[in-house]
RNA sequence: GGAGAGGUGGCAGAGUGGUUGAAUGCACCUGAUUCGAAAUCAGACGUACCUUCGCGGGUACCGGGGGUUCGAAUCCCUCCCUCUCCGCCA
């Protein structure tokens, strides 16, 4: 969430920040709002801490009294105590009801997009940050969607998951689940070259950790759940990696901290079915490797770069053709300052999958899981918070299958091919 | 799952109702000493929020939540977690 005091100080480029992202005047007002919550609860505060000074005064003034037995004056005295008590038994109420008040509100507010990101409402008002400038590739008219080709190799197999879970699920075969395998193996390999360390964290995750990055209260209904032990199944390995820092203190040399994890993703996607979620474009479990980077504010932006030449460096050796869209102010996730969306083509479908995102959050998650650093100066800052899909598996692997289908059968990139032990899937 | 022990500052570890945000040791930081370092000595050394231009001041926090009390790290309830033993098990 945003930081309050980043609300009161700079107000002006906040409001601009969230018409950036279409907020009307009516949804405006909540700053506003928020800003009289505030104001009200530290006059409460500044009250209550008063009276809990007075009553803390006097305590200490009857145990001198009872050591010297002087019994009663120190019996007078609590009664003036007991009086005051009351009072904050009230104050105390109404304390925490504007601190619950004022994070609610807060929870509702995205972050602030950074000034080099565009206006705009829907993903077509999105920049073309990098475009493909060289050929697509070609294929036969009689090329088959991915779905189609899964079937005619056995690579994969959807109603078999049906069977097992349900829809969304599909189960990998073959070759499909060693090119499956290859990938994630690939990614890795790649991430930890770049500097990464690699994590794997637990796939089910507890609620502060799911409040920790944003997850709670904002997207409850993207995730998976164990109620009965209060869990959560983990949307992406962000999740689990990013939390490692929550209540942390790092040293400003330490920064910046990588992680990499890969993980298979959970997710609910309630409602975001059709027709052009076919095959492996959406499913609720796919397998992801995520990069984490906790920096320094100064550098986060040049950071941001670097991730983003990751992810097209695997893109362009996996030889896939793709591009990079810088997201407008009305497409950006609700916790992101700025977000670069990768996608790739997939050329039986005719379309463009989004197979990463890579976004800087600033203080958005580090404010709320309190991700802190003490600077060269001994002062405690937030740092800031960034990660991308470095890459998401199901699209990519919908990719390849289409692209490299050939009369022989599917060719598997260069770089994969150490990987898989295979060159083509026949 | 059963029985027992325990959760205190970066770490170790005192503290069982009264000025304890918390002894002591270690680590870290600053200064002195030194050509420099080690050793030694002196000092500083938690976090959040409120308040102040600043120095500073205030409040809360000793696993989480609730309670008893004028006053709780200390007593009570409850939840979570860790360790030991037993059971079960990849």
């Amino acid at each position: 969430m945003l930081q309050l005091k980043v609300i009161r100080d700079d107000n002006k480029r906040i409001v601009n920040g969230l018409r950036k992202r279409n907020w009307s005047a009516q949804q405006l007002k909540v700053i506003q709002q928020i800003l009289d919550t505030d104001d009200r609860r530290r006059s409460t505060q500044k009250e209550l801490d008063d009276l809990l000074a007075e009553a803390k005064r006097l305590a200490n003034q009857i145990g001198q009294l009872m050591g010297q037995g002087k019994k009663d004056e120190a019996e007078a005295l609590k009664t003036r105590v007991a009086q005051l008590k009351e009072q904050t038994k009230a104050l105390e109420e109404q304390f925490g009801g504007l601190k619950k008040q004022l994070d609610d509100l807060l929870y509702t507010v995205p972050n602030c997009p950074h000034k080099s990101v565009p206006k705009g409402k829907t993903p077509d008002d999105n920049k073309v940050a990098k475009a493909w400038t060289k050929a697509m590739p070609e294929l036969p008219a009689d090329a088959l969607p991915h779905w189609d080709l899964a079937k005619k190799y056995k690579l994969f197999d959807f109603e078999l998951g049906v069977k097992l879970t349900g829809a969304g699920f599909p189960v990998y075969r073959g070759k499909g689940a060693k090119l499956q395998r290859a990938l994630i193996q690939f990614f890795l390999d790649e991430a930890i070259t770049a500097g990464f360390e690699e994590i794997i964290p637990p796939l089910l995750v507890n609620e502060d950790t799911a409040r920790g990055t944003g997850q709670l209260p904002d997207k409850e209904a993207q995730m998976y759940t164990c109620e009965r032990d209060g869990l959560y199944l983990i949307p992406t390995a962000e999740v689990p990696v990013t939390n490692i820092l929550r209540d942390e203190i790092v040293a400003e040399k330490d920064l910046p901290i990588k992680m990499t994890a890969y993980t298979p993703c959970f997710r609910r996607e309630a409602g975001a079915w059709g027709a052009h979620v076919r095959g492996l474009n959406r499913v609720h479990q796919f397998d992801k490797i995520e990069i984490v980077q906790v920096e320094h504010p100064d550098r986060s932006y040049k950071t941001l770069q670097s991730m983003v030449s990751h992810v097209a460096r695997l893109l362009a050796k996996l030889e896939l053709p793709y591009r990079v869209l810088l997201l407008c102010g009305g497409d950006m996730g609700f916790a992101s300052a700025k977000t670069f969306d990768f996608e790739v083509w997939s050329a039986a479908q005719q379309r463009w999958l989004e197979v990463s995102s890579v976004s800087n959050f600033e203080t958005f998650q580090s404010n709320r899981m309190q991700l802190r650093f003490r600077d060269a100066e001994g002062k405690i800052q937030l740092a800031h918070t960034l990660n991308g899909s470095a890459l998401a598996l199901a699209r990519i692997v919908a990719a390849l299958l289409e692209n490299n289908q050939t009369p022989e059968g599917i060719r598997i990139p260069k770089a994969l091919q150490k990987y898989t032990g295979f060159k083509l899937i026949d």
